[in-house]
DNA sequence: ACAGAAATGTAGCCAAGGCTATAAATCAAG
DNA sequence: CTTGATTTATAGCCTTGGCTACATTTCTGT
């Protein structure tokens, strides 16, 4: 017998609610990490100024996510200069990107459109676990 | 031409991000919703110590949350008894509980393992723009 | 070279959502 | 009816992620 609940498995655990707010905490970052990356690409280094428009927030905003990801050992900068990634910020940055494409392309393939699958998967991308992810590609590339 | 950006499309618009952080700051009022809702149903009422035991969090924490509740009209209670959710929680609850739901099922659909559906939806649920939903709900229909 | 514009830093405010510690109320036995 | 256990309330602390206002630095055009 696996059953020490006494009910069908619906009842949520408290531990669900833990791991979605675990991944909750890392999803800043995880976006942050991800822009720098976009811009260092795009313009050669990522400003202040570009990361906070691109964030939609204030530059004081981006100067506080910055400095997280500076504490914990994802970026560097120096006053008044660019902001980069660490080797360790670029692989988040990279995990992130992947994981961004394949949730957007489950959607498109279950049928949501372009557009909108676009906005759901900037929220939904921080709450994919590593199994899920590798059933989406599995999925993908079988159907 | 309805291209004005000159990328791809690829490039995130703020909208994204600022849309992510709006679900966000509705998925804890969400939880408790949905949480107070199977409590009720399950022992008649919902109380603080039962909320934060199933939700893994400490009784203050809940407390301020259903105070949230309260203050947004999605529930009442009197002091030292019940928490119980008005009609417009209710109906949250119930929206929820069906978002949960399908979420779960196409996880499921497309390879997903059950505990892990459960686990991943209930940080994705709250990300599940109406539009999704609907497209998860034909996937689900026609499959 | 310098002045004005632009970018960045910094201080300080707020709300949310965690926590611990302590007080008060309610409940359950005896 | 009391008393001890349980439940609930409250105070106060922390971190995060928003914001505005203001100071400082850097950049740019003449
Ligand atoms: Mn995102
Ligand atoms: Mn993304
Ligand atoms: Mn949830
Ligand atoms: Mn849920």
């Amino acid at each position: 017998m696996t059953e020490d609940t006494a009910d069908g498995g619906q009842c949520p655990t408290p531990e669900r609610f833990t791991q979605a707010r675990a991944a909750q905490s890392m999803a800043v970052l995880e976006d942050y990490a991800e822009m720098i990356d976009d811009l260092a690409q795009e313009l050669g280094e990522a400003r202040i100024t570009d990361i906070a428009a691109r964030m939609g927030v204030t530059h004081p905003t981006a100067t506080k996510a910055v400095a997280r990801l500076k504490r914990e050992g994802l970026a560097v900068s120096r006053p008044y200069r660019g902001v980069f990634l660490t080797e360790q910020g670029a692989a988040l940055a990279a995990r992130v990107r992947m994981r961004h494409r394949v949730v957007v392309d489950l959607l498109v393939a279950v049928g949501v459109p372009q557009e909108t699958a676009e906005i759901d998967a900037e929220g939904l991308e921080h709450h994919v676990s590593d199994v899920t992810l590798k059933a989406f590609e599995t999925f993908l590339a079988r159907r």
